[in-house]
RNA sequence: GACCCGGUAGCUCAGUCGGUAGAGCAGCGGCCUUUUAAGCCGUAGGUCGUGGGUUCGAUCCCCACCCGGGUCACCA
């Protein structure tokens, strides 16, 4: 609730007094009248919030009931007015619920004086139940000829509902809410008046519901990590800081599940998964939200290429349920769910150093130099090409040359160790890494590895990043020994995956920004 | 962070080469007993993002700031 927005505090909020007419002052014309509207309406002798309502259909069932018939039974139906259009003494107004929308058709006759006295002060937005026979109006649409009405909630602030139109079989709306900074903040609108925002973000509960059946059905445990972390790691990013007070410690917000999962296949639970939020402390962009959901599985006694295996196959379930949610006759523009090559899976597979080799054109990426590296680096646009990294400049070229131009689901396999710190040495190259990630459209869609379970090595890389760390790398991790006395007591070789469910979710079902990804996106206080 | 674009009524937008603003829908009043972007008549509604400056006068010009969008950078 704002400060600066006094029409947004509840009745009386700004006035101890709280009457009936005090506190209004501060309201648009709109909303007094809404006020009017509530007071007619309690001073007629009715509930304007009511406790509770028996529905026996929804609207989409209303119109199977009928079936071709002019008649049908009668029904309870409840939901939102979303249009209401009076002619005197008849009205007719839609009723919209999750199914869809009904009309309703109210008459004087039918009601009485006093209740078609009553429905002259219900609003657009007032969330109501009506009962009566189903009827066709002679242009054929089902409606219910209204018998008894109930108010079940006044909507005291107006929804900004556009007109809607149905143009050639589509529908066409004018006036909309549109401005797409509000429709984030206030979601509860958007979803109100957008019945495609509500499928859309049906769509995503049914995307991870598909993904924990999909694991629940390969034997995975689904288990909670901690979220407040001594020490963050298992990913390269700058963490949220918190501070516990009894314990008078800094806490971090975790930045990834990784490191907990993994002690827990040391403890025998074999194949373990979390989806769960992470929190990385970075910039805002369309792909980019700073408390994200991750899901992380890992399997022991699998390598990196069994993982790739269950990728394609998580994908493809993860697709059948959006493109089920979404519907087959009418996708989204660029929807990926829709895609052949997801149910087919055996995704194309290209090597790191070759590709990136074959896109610089020289025989081996690995034997450039530091200055032959950070001149093409320079050439491809990479910004303050002097104070990167090798493994950075490694990193940037592979994406500026490599990633960019993916458009089909393609792994890429085989990262140099430098930019690897938790994967596997390669069978027969200990220059490289047991390491996938999968891309499509220039995104990275999982990372995953033959997991690093030598805690010798693995202190040797951290070591190494502490280097790091104390040279000024804000994202460079710390020595976590209680992850190392884990390893030490022996990890199974195990493969593991990371795959950010928000984006996967975009990918699949169209959507361009991540904030219309996420229910309630973080957004600065208004 | 840099650059570009934007912020006007509840919603969607127009406009003012500087003279304190309009439309459609929503609202309010009236008419209308099968309408569906219902219609007709009437009416009300705005500190033109915020703060300074120039000016007789600023929503408009200038400066700063806030907020949002886009591009780039950062962020695997």
């Amino acid at each position: 609730m704002s400060a600066r927005d006094p029409s947004a505090a509840p009745p009386g909020a700004e006035d101890p007094d709280g009457g009936a007419a005090a506190g209004t002052g501060d309201l648009n014309f709109v909303m007094r009248a809404r006020r009017a509207s509530l007071d007619a309406l309690t001073e007629r002798g009715f509930q304007a919030f009511g406790y509770s309502f028996v529905r026996t259909h929804t609207a989409h069932e209303c119109a199977a009931l009928i079936g071709e018939g002019e008649e049908g039974p009668d029904v309870a139906v409840a939901g939102r007015i979303v249009s209401w259009r009076g002619h005197g003494k008849t009205v007719f107004a839609h009723l919209g619920d999750p199914s869809g929308r009904i009309q309703l058709y109210f008459r004087k006759d039918t009601l009485g004086d006093a209740l078609f006295g009553a429905i002259q002060h219900f609003d657009l937005g007032d969330v109501i139940g009506v009962r009566g026979p189903l009827f066709r109006t002679r242009t054929g649409e089902v409606t219910v000829r209204v018998e008894t009405v109930e108010l079940l909630a006044k909507a005291l602030r107006p929804l900004p509902f556009g007109k809607e139109e149905v143009v050639d079989g589509k529908t066409v709306r004018h006036s909309a809410f549109a401005d797409s900074e509000m429709r984030s903040r206030q979601r509860y609108a958007d979803l109100a008046v957008h019945a495609e925002v509500r499928a859309l973000f049906v769509a995503r509960s049914a995307m991870i519901r598909a993904i924990r059946a999909f694991l629940d059905g390969r034997g995975y445990l689904e288990v909670e990590t901690p979220v407040l972390q001594p020490l963050y790691g298992g990913a390269l990013a700058r963490p949220f800081v918190t501070h516990h007070n009894a314990l008078d410690m800094p806490l971090f917000l975790r930045i990834a599940d990784e490191l907990y999962l993994k002690r827990l296949v040391v403890g025998g639970l074999e194949r373990v998964y979390e989806i769960g939020h992470d929190f990385r402390n970075e910039g805002v962009d369309r792909t980019h939200n700073p408390e994200f959901t991750m899901l992380e599985f890992y399997q022991a006694y699998a390598d990196y290429v069994d993982m790739m295996g269950v990728v394609e196959a998580l994908v493809a379930a993860a697709a059948a349920a959006v493109r089920g949610a979404l519907g087959e006759s009418d996708p989204r523009d660029g929807a990926a769910a829709y895609d052949d090559a997801l149910q087919e899976g055996g995704f194309p597979r290209i090597e790191w150093v070759p590709a990136l080799s074959a896109a610089l054109g020289v025989p081996d990426v690995l034997d450039l130099s530091d200055a032959a590296l950070r001149a093409a680096a320079g050439k491809a646009g990479v910004a303050s090409v002097a104070t990167l990294s090798r493994p950075k400049l490694l990193d940037e070229l592979f994406q500026a040359h490599v990633e960019a131009a993916i458009e089909r689901p393609t792994f890429v396999v085989d990262y140099p160790i430098e930019i690897s710190p938790l994967a596997k040495p390669k069978r027969g190259n200990p220059a490289l890494t047991e390491r996938f990630e999968l891309f499509a459209r220039g995104r990275e869609l999982a990372n995953a590895f033959s997991e690093l379970n030598d805690p010798i090595d693995q202190r040797q890389r951290f070591e190494a990043q502490a280097r790091l760390k104390a040279a000024g790398d804000e994202e460079a991790v710390m020595v976590d020994e209680d992850y190392l006395r884990a390893l030490e007591y022996g990890m199974p070789p195990t493969g593991g995956v990371g795959i950010g469910l928000d984006r996967l979710f975009m990918y699949l079902a169209g959507i361009q920004h991540i904030r219309d990804a996420i229910l309630f996106p973080t957004m600065r206080p208004e």
